[in-house]
DNA sequence: CTGTTAGCGCATTCAT
DNA sequence: ATGAATGCGCTAACAG
């Protein structure tokens, strides 16, 4: 296996079809100004040979490299796959190719990445940045200087495009769904408070328990079961006890839901729940969970078309965004009890 | 934004240094045979320079471009995702880089991706072949010439190399332990019988129960809920009701849950469930579900590892592995009642 | 409409 | 230990 055995190049083609390279190099290029059996001509001979044009050669004669990078936090968070799927998918429909790099969200790795992607002179980039941006990151996005979009999170520089969820205003509504609910005592289980979204959805949280009257209730400490079980219970020993939990995140979510589910905390009655992320089998969990669904398609296509009319030159000038979400109600805000 | 200016190239680097091109390519590649402190002013300069290095002319004159093609069904299939994060990982531990490309299973998409593949060079191919192995695929994978893993199928012809589970075992362990649980009458639901892993898996389950003198029950239409539905409750109404169910894929194994759930089935006491693909929050669901865990991280690794052998050259015969899964014992399959 | 030619940025003989 | 020159495969002037 593995014999490298040595590809026709455009020489090749252009020998066994007795002509020139130009005249080969046109029909690779669209056969503009090429008579008609010469282009047939050629195409077959090309077709026979097995010919494909060497990208690295074109890219260093026409310096774009018609690949876009593609870094996200991790390729395995459903909400960065979809992200990646249909940036491929509008990608390849423009002959672009995708390098995905992962940062595992360290700035650390961030700037590792964006080197890779400078050595491969990407035409563009799509990226997640991380939580807090840098003026190391800055300049690197700077030096890369090519179209970029940031994805889900803005960076602090307004100078970069970016396409995010509208966090704040559909936070804002699902707590106000709690409210109409009847519900007093909402708690807002995090999140790292140093994440754009997280920020946003406690913002929004915050103004709409405020503009209620009610007490503004956070738990940030939620990453893993035991912090998770700690952080509601200590809420439902207080004295004033909560009614109802909006997780600021799917994780989160998940975490309260099996808590209760562990302490036999009853949903929606005792407590009712509403989580901002949609995930799988969130509907299949009995109570099934309501949810702020980010508009996750809508987000990637816009992202990836506003990155490609920017490498296409014809928007120069930075977009900020925003996707609307909407509410999907089950059972857990205590909408049906099915 | 978007303003490319023009960036630094190896001659500026030596121009600055006052020096010849090929110190500094040497200093680029590993700095042997060049003085020490000629070596330090160098990495200054092109530190201050902020050179980098082109990779499409250095893949243009090596002929190799430091670029590795990922062929996925789908991204968003976790199971896949875990493989494209893993083989990143190593990937660019050793200076490669993933071109991220889609097949959506359908064998069409799958040969384009290879013509882009091979335009754009890649040193190595992991992928995941397409349900039927065609001519046209060994054709073109041949015509790339590279190293090539098939992922979680192996491709017909024995001339790649290929890393997947112990499907068939593994499905036969856990038909066994429905066996161990008393369970006479299993339905195994598929599950497009034309892909490699569901034939095998169905192949495991036959073998388990055809030694056990058991009849083998098996319906490979439930892609969706409706389908499911049908299927199961028609062997749940035939005289010879059916006690246990065997999801041969992730999928099946949820529809299968959520059709016992809606229909008051009580699970594992009336019929038992195991499912071949762990998911999440597979642990969460009450009960919560059995399941055959494929070990996908060593998998994955195992394939990226033997990629990268076989293109350092150390490795140059096809190998075949097979990894293997366990079973996680969960509620569903009525070991634990909980 | 078609052919000739000169680089794009780099690694690599071959000298020195 | 270092430099000068050549060519990888392709596109884009520039001639014809």
């Amino acid at each position: 296996m593995n014999i490298r055995r040595s590809r026709p190049t455009l020489h090749d083609v252009a020998r066994a079809a007795g002509v020139g390279t130009t005249t080969v190099s046109r029909v690779i290029n669209g056969g503009h100004y090429v008579g008609p059996e010469m282009l047939a001509r050629i195409q077959r001979v090309m077709k026979e040979l097995g010919y494909q044009p060497n990208v690295a050669a074109r890219s260093l004669k026409s310096d774009r490299s018609r690949t876009i990078g593609l870094i996200v936090p991790s390729i395995t968070d459903p909400f960065f796959a979809r992200f990646a799927s249909v940036a491929e998918v509008h990608a390849r429909r423009k002959d672009y190719v995708l390098l995905l790099l992962t940062s595992q969200d360290k700035a650390q790795l961030e700037l590792e990445d964006l080197q890779i992607l400078e050595r491969h002179r990407v035409d563009g980039l799509l990226l997640v940045p991380p939580r807090s941006s840098s003026k190391a990151l800055l300049q690197n996005l700077r030096r890369l200087s090519v179209p970029i979009v940031a994805f889900d999170r803005p960076i602090a520089s307004r100078e970069f495009s970016s396409v995010v969820s509208d966090n704040n205003t559909a936070a804002q509504h699902a707590v106000r769904h709690l409210i109409h609910h009847g519900r007093k005592r909402i708690l807002c289980l995090g999140g790292d408070p140093n994440l754009h979204t997280i920020r946003e959805r406690m913002k929004g949280a915050t103004t709409a328990l405020k503009a209620a009257g009610l007490d503004v209730l956070a738990e940030m400490e939620a990453a893993d079961y035991p912090s998770a079980e700690a952080a509601i219970m200590k809420h439902m020993s207080a004295k004033g006890k909560i009614d109802a939990i909006f997780g600021l995140y799917n994780q989160s979510t998940i975490l309260a839901y099996e808590v209760m589910q562990n302490h036999g905390i009853r949903v929606p009655e005792r407590v009712s729940l509403i989580g901002f992320d949609d995930f799988a089998l969130a509907a299949t969990l009995r109570p099934s969970i309501t949810v702020v669904r980010q508009a996750i398609e809508e987000l990637a296509q816009t992202a990836t078309q506003l990155l490609l009319s920017h490498m296409a030159g014809e928007n120069n000038s930075p977009q900020h965004i925003e996707v609307a979400s909407n509410l999907v109600i089950r059972q857990s805000c205590g909408c049906t009890t099915a």
